[in-house]
DNA sequence: CGCGAGCTTGACGTTGTTCAACTAGAGTGG
DNA sequence: CCACTCTAGTTGAACAACGTCAAGCTCGCG
């Protein structure tokens, strides 16, 4: 599984600055690299573990997962393909500040870190891309962190349900493939809370909720409460 | 004010990666640069403005204070010289993030941003290394949201006081230069909740606070606090 | 058919905010 | 030099938000 991994998705390093890459540096690229398929739950890297390897996403749906000392979770941010992850753990030389579990079946292609550290110390335009990336992952961080300090849990749930809809399903109607107590992990409550929260807004016809099966109804309603609340 | 500035501070661009910038780049920095002194209170940086230039702190203390719709604030780190401030939102192209307070009387080298983001483009060394950077303070706003997401207020608060005492001012002993109501932003809670919890650790010896004078007695004790709650 | 995991609901206690009253110190004008 | 005011700091009581606990439900699977 060693060959032709890039030029099979040329699509994928476009993220990656591979405007900014030479034929050469792309070869080397795909010479360390390889593909792999990821079972929902599986994990992709491991929160701790020495960050040996950055991985693209090519298919399928992770979450980013902070684990504390107590084995309470939180989960950072989901994200859907297709994108770079471990871009923020490659700088930590040598350990993985959080774990990336598959959330659904992926597709991942892992590069060897030394690999990417090697170019992005020579190539400037590249290098300055990954920045930019990182720049902006920093500032959702941030904005998250801005929203947990200052919201009740309602508006942080709303959050979640709104950036969910937009930015991993692309959807107002979607399968959620998260449980419930994941749900309260990304939000950072209490499952009953959440669990209460939800069937409080589809008694309200905010949105429309069985099982996995979700709709947001009244997304206007959603972005009201997450802004007063 | 625009000349020698940085010879006369051989020290400050170490930090910006100096040894991989060439004696024609630290000119062209220079030339771009202005020294100011700022006041306690004062704005060298305000949110939602340009980002026109990024700043280096040379000497002083600053807070990164962000502002929401209803004016309520959140404190999102402070820091002592010296250090880049800016870095993180240099790269919004557009606006600041956030706000960059003066708590002390401060003096801070500016310098216009796109010399900046050239020299990044061309640099790869010098790019690479404000990645590292970038990728610090990622990590450490990372590890700020989840103390948030999982800590008891009485941890957080324990968390800033350690901070503020090991990475700001450098000693057990210290005169703060922020008020409670400051204090609680950080914390991220109301100020009557920090100044009870203050009291109650003054009675019980783990600090020793009168007024802006503060003694960290029990650090160790402290920790526990900060690890359990 | 029964078991277990995920989900749901309500009661209850804890944590933390808000509000209101009060104190201490610093600055101001008569 | 003394009121006066203004702000920061402090305290306690009432109240709301939220988590924990305990019980019951549902659905898929052996």
């Amino acid at each position: 599984m060693k060959t032709n991994i890039l030029t099979n998705n040329s699509s994928w390093l476009s993220e990656l600055a591979l405007p900014n890459l030479t034929k050469d540096e792309i070869k080397t690229i795909e010479q360390a690299s390889v593909r792999l398929t990821f079972k929902k739950s599986e994990t992709i890297l491991k929160q701790g573990g020495q960050s040996t390897h950055i991985a693209y996403l090519v298919q399928g749906i992770v979450k980013f997962n902070f684990e504390n000392e107590l084995g309470r979770n939180l989960i950072l941010t989901v994200v859907s393909a297709p994108k770079i992850l471990g871009g923020a753990n490659l700088l930590y030389q040598h350990n993985n500040l959080f774990s990336i579990i598959a959330i659904e079946i992926c597709e991942v292609i892992l590069v060897e870190s030394p690999v990417i550290v090697d170019l992005l110390k020579q190539n400037a335009h590249f290098s300055f891309t990954t920045l930019q990336l990182t720049s902006e992952m920093y500032k959702k961080t941030i904005l998250n962190f801005v929203s947990l300090a200052f919201k009740h849990k309602e508006g942080r749930i709303a959050d979640i349900m709104i950036y969910l809809a937009e930015n991993v399903y692309h959807n107002n109607k979607f399968q959620l493939s998260l449980t419930r107590k994941e749900l309260a992990e990304f939000a950072g409550c209490s499952s009953e809370n959440l669990i209460m929260t939800l069937s409080r807004w589809n008694k309200e016809h905010i949105i429309h909720n069985n099982g996995k099966a979700f709709e947001i109804v009244d997304p206007d309603k959603l972005k009201l409460i997450s802004r007063n609340c």
